[in-house]
DNA sequence: GCCAACGTTGGC
DNA sequence: GCCAACGTTGGC
């Protein structure tokens, strides 16, 4: 059992579209990077917990959180030669993208990156890195209790 | 296998 | 819209 958070731009799905979506379940689309992929691939179990974060808005934070609920798979964009998500390279033979299906648990209070910032008990979370990319970054125990906490006392 | 050029991410 | 940081590509 491991914890991550995972980056998603509201205007392509919001935790609003995960909690209306049908079962509450979307497959975690469009990942095109090997490190988020080989989380999803290699490194998640079923049931692992995920902070919903909103990137790339005005306000980026955690929104929600969801749940893992599939095994890996091909992620079907990546054959669409339609989808921003199309990958020349890849074939259904060899699939190169693949993806798990999370589920929604729960809205939480909105915790900005900025919030998530001022905590120094969050100082070393790989979200926070220098210069940190990666869609999915792990998140530690200790990490997710304190968020947790934050949460709470939000709430 | 190096590395320059390019593309992307994502906060601001 | 800018740009810093990073990842990927492809020529050599």
């Amino acid at each position: 059992m491991q914890y991550w958070l995972m980056k998603s731009e509201p205007d392509e799905a919001s935790i609003d579209h995960l909690a209306s979506a049908t079962g509450q379940i979307l497959p975690w689309t469009g990942v095109r990077n090997y490190q988020a992929r080989n989380f999803m691939r290699d490194a998640m179990t079923i049931g692992d917990l995920a902070f919903f974060y909103h990137s790339g808005c005005k306000e980026p934070g955690i929104a929600g959180i969801c749940e893992v609920c599939s095994e890996p798979y091909p992620d079907d964009t990546q054959f669409d030669a339609e989808s921003p998500y199309f990958d020349p390279k890849s074939s259904r033979e060899a699939p190169r993208w693949l993806l798990r299906d999370v589920r929604f648990v729960s809205r939480t209070a909105y915790l900005t990156l900025t919030e998530l910032r001022s905590h120094p008990e969050l100082a070393t979370m790989r979200l926070l890195a220098r210069g940190n990319r990666l869609s999915i970054t792990p998140v530690t125990a200790d990490e997710w209790a304190f968020i947790s906490r934050l949460l709470a006392e939000k709430a």
